[in-house]
DNA sequence: CTATCTGCAAACAGTTTGCATTCCA
DNA sequence: TGGAATGCAAACTGTTTGCAGATAG
C-alpha cells in the first residue's frame, strides 16, 4: 500500500506536477472501486470522508492524471466518461443488467485481431487501434 | 427515390405511428449523410431548406425511429450520440484527424469473433454481442 | 517565494421534458 | 374528431472554465 503511494508520488512529481492530499484520496479511491467510476462516483466516494474537496478538482485532477499517463478514460454506452487505474491495453464486459464494467484481458484475442487488420487492409483506411466493446450478461 | 420514401411511409405507419412531412425530411437527411450525423447535425442541415422544424423534434423523431427499428444510435468518442440508417450489424472506422465515422462490413470478421468467443467463454459473463471500434485515419 | 493547485460558482453543450397547439388518419 | 406529433422554452446532467485564495516544493 505504502508501495503504491510512493509510485504514485514519483509518476506524479516526475511530470513536474505537485503532490497532493486530493490526489492522493482520489487516486486511492480509484484503485479500490473495480467499477471503472465515472469523476461524479469518485467525488460521492470520496466526499464521505474528505467533505471539503470540491467537484472541481475530481474533474481535473483525473484530466491531470490522464495527461500524465496515470490513467486511461473511456466513454460509456450512457455518454459517461470512465476512468481506469489499469494501463495496459485491455477490453471492457459491458452488463447489460446491472451496467457494471469489468475488465477483460486476453493476448490470443489481440493477436487475432492484429493479425487480421495486418492481412485485410482496408481500402482508404490506415488501422492504427482497434478496441472491443463486449456486452452480455454477468452470471 | 420514390420507393424509398414509400418503404419508410409503411415502416412508420405499420408501427401505428403517423407519417408527417418532419418525419421524412429528418429520414432523407440521414440517408443523404454518410457520417452518422448527431441530432444537432440533423438539425442544422434540414433547418435550411424547413427553418420552421425544431431541435426538440428532431430528437424526439430520431428517438421514435430507433424504437421503430428504423435507424441504429451509438456514442461517439465525444459522448455524441450519432445516428446510423444502415441496420444490419457493422462495424465503425474512426477517423483520428477528420472525426469522420465510416462504416465497415467484413461477414469473415464477425465469424471469427463469434467463433472467438464460442470457444472462449468468459469467467461469469455470458456474451451477448461484440463490437468493433476502429481508430485510425483515412487517407 | 512563486508556480501550481484548489474551491467555488458560473457557463456550457447535448439532450430531455412539459405543455399548449397543430395535424394526420 | 381523437390521439399522436410538433414547437417552444425551460429544465437537467455531465463537464469545463475563470478566478481569487491556498499550498507544495
Amino acid at each position: 500500500m505504502k508501495t503504491n503511494i510512493n509510485k504514485l508520488k514519483e509518476k506524479i512529481t516526475s511530470k513536474g506536477m505537485k503532490f497532493t492530499h486530493q490526489r492522493l484520496v482520489i487516486y486511492r479511491s480509484l484503485c479500490d472501486s473495480k467499477d471503472h467510476p465515472t469523476a461524479d462516483m469518485v467525488y460521492n466516494q470520496i466526499t464521505e470522508e474528505n467533505p471539503s474537496i470540491s467537484k472541481g478538482t475530481v474533474y481535473k485532477t483525473l484530466e491531470s492524471f490522464v495527461n500524465a499517463g496515470i490513467l486511461q478514460k473511456f466513454r460509456d454506452d450512457m455518454g459517461l466518461m470512465r476512468f481506469d487505474p489499469v494501463m495496459d491495453t485491455h477490453s471492457h464486459l459491458y452488463c447489460n443488467e446491472s451496467s457494471n464494467i469489468r475488465d477483460y484481458k486476453n493476448p490470443d484475442l489481440e493477436q487475432l485481431l492484429n493479425n487480421f487488420f495486418k492481412e485485410n487492409q482496408i481500402e482508404g483506411f490506415e488501422v492504427e487501434e482497434v478496441s472491443l466493446v463486449i456486452k452480455g450478461k454477468s452470471k
